[in-house]
RNA sequence: GCAGGCGUAGUGUAGUCUGGCAGCACAAGGGCCUUCCAAGCCCUUAGCCCGGGUUCAAAUCCCGGCGCCUGCACCA
C-alpha cells in the first residue's frame, strides 16, 4: 500500500495536482499548494457539492470571515478547549506539555488554572526531565493560530468554519422567513496549528472545509419520507459493524433522522465523485472522543492506504453553540415555535402610569416602573400603596400611579433554541481519497490512469492531431478554439506519438480525447476516445460541441453515442 | 516535542563507508521519423536541503538548522 502512496505522490506533484508549499524556502509542513490541475479538481468538486447538498435542498450559502475576535472563540469554547498548557525549562529551553508532567501528582490536570499548575510544579519540585533544570511560567499552546486585530485586539484564525454560521443565526433565520429546518452552508479555509502534522494533505495546518449547519426544532417530528430504502454501512460506538437499511436504522433509533438523511446523501455524493462505495463506512464516536460541542458524532470514513480515514463528520451539536453565543453576546439566538392551538394564559400584571411616576420620581421612574412590571403576584392581591425597592431605596408608590390588569392573553407560540446537525466535509482529504480510488494502472501496459468522472475532471478534453502535419494540426487547433469558446476546458497536444499523448491525458484524468485524422479531411468527422475503455467513436465535427457538453455534464454516456 | 532513519536535475536513483571531473533512467523542450494508444534516433534544459567548520580539495567527514519518513506523543 505504501507503494500506492508513492505513486500518488509522484503523480500529484509531476502533473500539477498539489505539492508542499514554500518549497524553495525548504517547505513548511502542514501547508500545500494546489496546482493547475488540483485547483480545478477542487473547484469542480465544490461545484458538485453545491449542487448535491446546497441547491438540491434549498440551503442558504454564506461566506464569513476567517479571522474572528477573541470573544467569538471564547464563547465557542475553542479558547479553553483547544488549548494545551506547556512549560519551558529555564536552563535548556526544552518545552513540555504540562499534563504529561503533572499527571502523577494530580487526578485531573485538565481542570487546573495556570497558577495552580505552577504551584503543583513548585510544591512537588518537578524538574526538567532532560537537564533537571527549573521550569518557568506556564504558557498556553493554542491549536488555534492567534493574530492581532488592529493595534492590540486579540483575534484567531477560525479552527472550523461553523462559528461564522452560528453567529449569524438571527439574521439568517429572518432571511429564511423564520422557517425551520434551515440549512446554512459555507465553504472556506480553516486553520489549526498542529504540533506535528504529517500524512501529507490528510492533516494540514490550513485546510479546506465545506460545512452545513442544519438548524432544526428538536420537538418537531422528523419527516420519515426523507429516509430512503438503502443500505448504510455502520460501525457503532460499541464496535458493532453492520449493514443496515436506512429505514430500519431510523426506526431503531440508532441515530437522529437527519444524521441518517445525511448519511444517504453522502453515500450518493461520494459515489458520484468516484469513491469506491465498498470502502465507505460511518463510524460512531465513543463518548470520550466526542468534541467539546458534540452529543453524538458519526464520521464518514473512507478506506485508503492509510487505513480508515475520517473525511466527513456528521455531528449532533445540540443547542451548544447558539446557547453559548446567546449567553456571551446577549443576543437572542432563539427561534419561534408556533403552538398547534393557540394557548390562553392569564396575565396578572401591573401597568405603571408613567405620567404620574415620571414627574414624581424623575430619574428613578423608569427603574421603578420596570420593577413593578416584573412583580409576580396572585390575582386580586395588589392594591393600595406599593413599596418598591430599587437600588437600595424603598419608594412608596400610590395607587393612582398604577393599574392592575388581569387579562387572558392568547399565546400563539414560544421561543426556543434550535438544535444543530452538522455535516462537515474535509475537502483536502476528500480530494486525496478520490485520487486513490480513481487511480489504476492499465492491465496490459501498466500506464497510470485517474478515472475521474467527467463532471469532476479538471480538464475535459484533449484535442490531438494524429500527425502534426498535412493541415491536421490546423484543424485540431480550430476545434480547440471552438471548445474553449463553448466553455469546455481543453488543451491541444501534438508532441510525441499519439499513444503517448493519450497516456499523458489519462494521467490527469482527461475523460475524452478528440483526434483529427486523415478521414477528417474527407468526411468532416473526428474520433472521440473514451479514457477508460480506450474505445473510439466517429462523430461529425459540427456536432462535437453539443455532444461534448452533454458528455461532460454526464447527461449522456459514451456508450449512448 | 522525543527516538531512529533519510535529504543528489521535475521524478526515481548511483556515487557517501574509503574526500579528488556528479553519473544513469524516466519525464520535459526542440528536431528527424511516424496514418491511433508512452516505438526509434539526434540535440537541449536541469541537481548535491541550508549555514558554519575541518581540508590543497567536501555530495562525501564534523557541528548547527530546516525538511521528509517511521514509531511514540499530539490531533478529528
Amino acid at each position: 500500500m505504501k507503494e500506492l502512496r508513492g505513486k500518488i505522490a509522484d503523480i500529484t506533484k509531476r502533473r500539477g495536482i498539489y505539492w508542499g508549499a514554500y518549497e524553495i524556502y525548504g517547505g513548511v509542513s502542514g501547508f500545500y499548494d494546489y496546482g493547475p490541475v488540483g485547483a480545478l479538481l477542487k473547484k469542480n468538486l465544490l461545484d458538485i457539492w453545491l449542487e448535491e447538498f446546497v441547491y438540491s435542498d434549498g440551503l442558504l450559502f454564506i461566506d464569513a470571515p476567517a479571522i474572528g475576535p477573541d470573544s467569538v472563540y471564547r464563547a465557542s469554547g475553542h479558547v479553553d478547549k483547544f488549548t494545551d498548557y506547556m512549560v519551558r525549562c529555564t536552563s535548556c529551553g526544552h518545552a513540555f506539555r504540562v499534563d504529561e508532567l503533572i499527571k502523577d501528582f494530580v487526578d485531573n490536570p485538565d481542570l487546573l488554572t495556570p497558577r495552580e499548575i505552577e504551584k503543583i510544579i513548585e510544591e512537588n519540585d518537578i524538574r526538567c526531565p532532560d537537564c533537571n533544570g527549573k521550569f518557568g511560567k506556564v504558557e498556553e499552546f493554542h491549536l488555534m493560530f492567534s493574530t492581532t486585530i488592529g493595534l492590540d485586539k486579540r483575534g484567531f484564525l477560525r479552527p472550523e468554519t461553523a462559528q461564522g454560521i452560528f453567529i449569524n443565526f438571527p439574521t439568517l433565520y429572518r432571511i429564511n422567513r423564520e422557517k425551520l429546518p434551515m440549512g446554512v452552508a459555507q465553504i472556506g479555509k480553516a486553520y489549526r496549528n498542529e504540533i506535528s502534522p504529517r500524512q501529507g494533505v490528510l492533516r494540514q495546518r490550513e485546510f479546506n472545509m465545506a460545512e452545513i449547519e442544519l438548524f432544526v426544532d428538536p420537538e418537531e417530528k422528523f419527516n420519515e419520507e426523507l429516509i430512503e430504502d438503502i443500505e448504510l454501512p455502520l460501525l457503532t460506538k460499541d464496535g458493532v459493524e453492520l449493514k443496515i437499511n436506512a429505514k430500519e436504522a431510523y426506526k431503531s433509533g440508532l441515530a437522529n433522522g437527519y444524521i441518517i438523511y445525511y448519511m444517504q446523501k453522502i453515500l450518493s455524493f461520494l459515489k458520484n465523485i468516484g469513491i469506491n462505495v465498498s470502502k465507505i463506512r460511518f463510524r460512531q464516536h465513543h463518548r470520550e472522543e466526542l468534541a467539546h460541542y458534540s452529543k453524538d458524532t458519526w464520521d464518514c470514513e473512507i478506506l485508503i492506504s492509510n487505513g480508515w480515514t475520517e473525511v466527513i463528520g456528521i455531528a449532533y451539536r445540540g443547542d451548544y453553540d447558539l446557547k453559548r453565543h446567546m449567553e456571551s453576546s446577549g443576543a437572542d439566538m432563539r427561534a419561534f415555535r408556533k403552538f398547534e392551538k393557540e394557548r390562553k394564559i392569564r396575565i396578572n400584571k401591573i401597568v405603571p402610569r408613567m405620567e404620574i411616576l415620571g414627574p414624581r420620581y424623575k430619574a428613578a421612574a423608569m427603574k421603578i416602573a420596570r420593577a413593578m412590571e416584573d412583580m409576580e403576584f396572585e390575582e386580586n392581591t395588589v392594591h393600595g400603596t406599593l413599596k418598591i425597592e430599587v437600588d437600595g431605596h424603598v419608594y412608596d408608590v400610590p395607587e393612582e400611579a398604577y393599574e392592575v390588569i388581569n387579562v387572558e392573553k392568547k399565546v400563539s407560540g414560544e421561543r426556543f433554541l434550535p438544535h444543530v446537525i452538522e455535516p462537515s466535509f474535509g475537502i483536502d482529504r476528500l480530494i486525496y481519497s478520490i485520487i486513490e480510488h480513481t487511480y489504476y494502472e492499465r492491465q496490459d501496459t501498466g500506464y497510470k490512469v485517474l478515472r475521474f468522472p467527467p463532471r469532476l475532471a479538471p480538464i475535459k478534453v484533449g484535442i490531438l492531431p494524429l500527425m502534426a502535419k498535412d493541415s491536421l494540426d490546423s484543424i485540431a487547433r480550430e476545434i480547440m478554439k471552438e471548445m474553449r469558446a463553448a466553455g469546455i476546458n481543453g488543451y491541444y497536444d501534438e508532441s510525441g506519438s499519439i499513444g503517448r499523448r493519450y497516456a499523458r491525458a489519462d494521467e490527469i484524468g482527461v475523460p475524452f480525447c478528440i483526434t483529427v485524422d486523415y478521414q477528417t479531411k474527407e468526411d468532416n468527422t473526428v474520433t472521440i476516445r473514451e479514457r477508460d475503455s480506450t474505445k473510439q467513436k466517429r462523430i461529425n465535427k459540427d456536432e462535437l460541441k453539443d455532444t461534448l457538453k452533454k458528455l461532460v455534464a454526464e447527461e449522456i454516456s459514451f456508450e449512448e453515442l
